[in-house]
DNA sequence: ACATAATGTATACTATACTTAACATAAAGT
DNA sequence: ACTTTATGTTAAGTATAGTATACATTATGT
């Protein structure tokens, strides 16, 4: 099971779904899946979302259980 | 543009790619486009690969141009 | 010389990421 | 009251991740 910070982090940065979508080359839609935990994006994508939130992957991303690290 | 280290990684823990796609869950021809940069893998396959060679998947997988971190 | 294990590669198939379009709701501004 | 912006959600479509099967090549061991 895959969980993620984006929800926290993008309201932190004042970004409103479909404008971060735009920034990383994705729809708003898409955004608000990821946000649901509807999918597991690609690794493309989630390097994007890190990059703009200032990020390390894994601090953005993580498998349920896995305190790795 | 996507790059990343798995060959390299996969070699010095001596993993066959069937190996390394058995301990991940998918098949060694998964692992083989995988190196051969063929597809950007799922965030959920590169935060298992990074789980097995012990590294951050920023250390895994980044970016073109991407120095960043 | 033969067998086995590992890899490269190709094709067809299935699963899922991601898009497009649409409609509904709520909040904020005029 | 009306408009605009942001979000939730759904359904149908496209693109691509990942599987299954198969065959060829290379390296290693006997």
């Amino acid at each position: 099971m895959l969980h993620n910070r984006v929800k926290e982090l993008r309201a932190r940065f004042g970004f409103s779904q479909g404008e971060l979508g735009e920034r990383v080359g994705v729809t708003r839609q898409t955004i608000g899946f990821i946000e649901k935990g509807d999918f597991s994006p690609s690794i493309t994508l989630a390097l994007k979302l890190a990059r703009e939130f200032e990020v390390k992957v894994d601090e953005l991303f993580w498998l349920e259980g896995d305190k790795s690290q």
